[in-house]
DNA sequence: GAGGAAAGTTAGGCGAGCCTAAATTGCAAA
DNA sequence: TTTGCAATTTAGGCTCGCCTAACTTTCCTC
């Protein structure tokens, strides 16, 4: 009987591992379950290949697959996801803060920059940033340890009429969403107060410092908030430089 | 009839590719032809598995080959080539100078990094550097539009006793050579002078700064130097403040 | 000029990752 | 409960980049 590994060697963490890995982790934590039709429009891959994938990587140990069922991580699964998450976010950040790189055009390059770094490099870069704690676009960053902080969010479209928040992350996969962000002003650690919202998916009016802007309702569900209790704009961790 | 490409679809410039024309192009330069062999030993590969790309580089107009007798860059090849090269070492003076990387240890990572970079990155490293025209161990570095200037050099086993010469240039492929060049505090922009030779291939003295070192002479064939005809340390281009 | 070694190429094969087309399974609606 | 559709898997096939083993060519030596 043989059901994972046996005689097989060590699977390889290429590219397309990582990225499969990677894109696995973040179904699951979104969405509960990582369906093989997603893991393929994410991948921009036909879903046979994912299952093939699959196979491969459940022999191996970094998941578990029921056919026809679903698919879920294992703990070294966990693991590597953590690790390219780590590494994808550090670049980033790096990019961003020290090489003047606008957010909105970080991501394609930390997708291929984050399977050819070695780990050296990445906490020299950390160290060099001074281990921050979240990307550019607010996302987490896991410790080397494997530990992250995903709360859940309440997004800008959960706002009631007169309620403050404070922007705390938004995609980084939308390069046109982040541009109209840093246009209007909104990134992360931002004090935004909703205004007023149209009925019937209308738009909604938000005040970001002293200017108002209108933004429809599916840019409001993809910027997460925190609801901010008093008139402070100071978010209670550190505070984030972002962008220039 | 066909000769190359026809209905193919364009060569990707695969991590392999571009490592096959890199090395490709070194051995050209450095010995007039690039063995099929030694392209092999360079990239550790089989010699069959240089064949079969090297069918592939000259269908698709990188390089000329007429079996059995050798292979010869296009242009195509060229350019290609020397943009790799230059993302290299630009990566390399990055992690040198700005990231604090010793300087033995730059090449593997950067042999990774030329292929996920990004030119725009690329471009980036190169402001932030002040477009520096060598590497951390001496090498100049292609421009943009594919210009090098690869002079032909003396070695240090070349000098004759009592010459003074500055060292410019040594491989940045053998880690363990470039820790001891860094002891004895010999490196590009460094002068040197040849105190005296034991005869038979016996160690070389040299006098660096106050101190003399000894060195074999298959390391002594390895450093690439520049004779000082005047008494001035300072080389008649750009000085450089290699490492740290 | 004839061997023979060394270099190079061809032949055949393998795994990784992808594809399309054809099953198969699960689920929800009729 | 049947049926139909959507999701998933299987079957078969492709390219890339590598391998070993067997061959051909070159070139050096005698
Ligand atoms: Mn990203
Ligand atoms: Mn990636
Ligand atoms: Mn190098
Ligand atoms: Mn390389």
């Amino acid at each position: 009987m043989m059901s994972r590994k046996d005689a097989a060697a060590r699977l390889a963490l290429t590219e397309p591992v990582e990225d499969y890995l990677k894109a696995i982790y973040e179904l699951e934590t979104r969405h509960g379950v990582a369906a093989t039709s997603d893991v393929a429009t994410a991948l921009a891959v036909a879903p046979a290949s994912v299952t093939g994938m699959i196979r491969r990587l459940a022999m191996h140990g970094y998941l578990d697959h029921v056919p026809y069922r679903g698919v879920q991580l294992t703990d070294d699964g966990r693991r590597a996801a953590l690790r390219t998450i780590r590494r994808h976010r550090i670049l980033e950040s790096y990019l961003t803060s020290v090489l003047g790189y606008p957010w909105d055009r970080v991501h394609d390059e930390a997708e291929r920059l984050e399977h050819a770094a070695s780990d050296e490099l990445i906490e020299r870069l950390a160290v060099a940033l001074g281990h921050p704690t979240q990307d550019p676009h607010g996302a987490p960053i896991p410790t080397v340890d494997g530990t992250v902080d995903e709360r859940p969010h309440r997004t800008l479209a959960d706002l009631a009429i007169g309620e403050r928040a404070r922007m705390v992350q938004v995609s980084d996969k939308n390069p046109q969403l982040l541009r109209y962000l840093a246009e209007i002003a909104l990134q992360p650690g931002t004090a935004v107060t909703m205004i007023a919202k149209a009925p019937f998916g209308g738009p909604l009016t938000l005040r970001i410092g002293t200017a108002d802007a209108m933004v429809g309702p599916s840019l409001a569900e993809q910027v997460r908030v925190e609801p901010v209790t008093d008139a402070r704009t100071v978010p209670p961790r550190a505070r984030k430089s972002t962008t220039g």
